[in-house]
DNA sequence: AGCTATATAGAGACCTGTCTCTAAAATAGT
DNA sequence: ACTATTTTAGAGACAGGTCTCTATATAGCT
């Protein structure tokens, strides 16, 4: 009934992630994603309403897929510190699958534009954010951890320090190494046991 | 014998501070730098080759800035391991000490152009970071660490982890809290106690 | 006062990116 | 074939940034 699509939402946003990757988000711009593309800026602001949008629509696809397999990843360990390490080490897993939506995941939103984005993006953003902050909290109390300091270390255990990791790597060009995971779990896993050891 | 500089290099770099902190590497524009110093665009240029170079010497006048101490604390613990967690504490309070700076220092040298950089300029950043990995090396050796996944711990322990706090801390346009450099060494210290340990 | 060396002001050419708008293309159903 | 609907192509107005260039200002020295 009605002529079929060429491009789709997702491959405009496959492309601006590339874009990201190499380039950071000042290099997503309408044009250059459609250049990557390969399709006119036209069809790029059929999908987007701008490029406010875009940057907003680029980094919760990246954020909302890294975190749905971190969620499963934290639910997954017999106990609190197997969880803890098992989701180290899947920070570091996605972003040698991933490594390009890695790069995007090194920056943050206010990098995307956030200031300006909609409210029904803040909202899908927040409501990520809050449900990380809800899951690091339950694994911070049964790790025995105690405290607005001690869930702050559980954070860095198993998200910014994968992510420091990543950075360390990803940023150069280079490859993440073969021992990056054991690195990522050892180091959570002697930050998990200085919550209450000495 | 010659007419009196009215705008000097340190005020445009100190301009070019102010809204990197505020808007990231992007925001610096050469026709912003000269609004935000009560400029005009015309000065601006007789400072600076262009906005490549510009960004250069905001780069790494606030990354050597930051080194400058940072070395000073290495060297000032009676042992390795006091060294470390005292360099851990430092990258905390050169942060709280002055936020603009810390913001920048969040980001890359490859978010400053650093792709675009002059030669003289790529050499003045490798210079640093070469002094950097000597040091933390022989901080690992001290500590009794082996191996580029000991060197790569250790950098973790007193670079990218406190770093990452203040970013958790200073995204978002917050303050750092008292606690932080109490928690940053303690978490370096754990990190540093697991390089023999079980 | 005139000269020299340096600094600033700011106009304007050029470029790149955003976004709007119109025309054309393509398909399923009639 | 015709129509309704959706999609694409791409021209062009507009905004903002980079950089060049010229005119002007100000100090010390003679």
């Amino acid at each position: 009934m009605a002529r079929p699509a060429v491009f789709d939402s997702e491959q405009l946003l496959d492309a601006a992630v590339r874009l990201a990757a190499s380039g950071g988000p000042a290099a997503v711009t309408m044009s250059a994603v459609a250049a990557e593309a390969g399709a006119s800026s036209g069809s790029v602001y059929h999908r987007f309403a701008g490029r406010t949008a875009l940057l907003a629509e680029v980094w919760l696809r990246t954020v909302e897929g890294f975190q749905d397999g971190y969620f499963k990843a934290l639910d997954a360990g017999v106990d609190a510190r197997q969880a803890g390490c098992a989701a180290a080490r899947y920070v570091i897993a996605w972003s040698r699958a991933h490594p390009e939506q890695a790069a995007l995941l090194l920056y943050g939103a206010e990098d995307f534009g956030r200031a300006k984005w909609s409210e029904e993006h803040v909202r899908r953003a927040d409501r990520g954010n809050q449900r990380v902050r809800a899951t690091l909290g339950s694994l911070t109390a049964d790790l025995g951890g105690e405290g607005p300091q001690a869930a702050e270390q559980v954070a860095l255990a198993v998200v910014d320090l994968p992510l420091s990791l990543v950075r360390r790597h990803l940023r150069g060009g280079g490859r993440l190494p073969a021992h990056a995971e054991d690195l990522a779990e050892r180091c959570a896993a002697a930050l998990f046991d200085s919550l209450h050891g000495p």
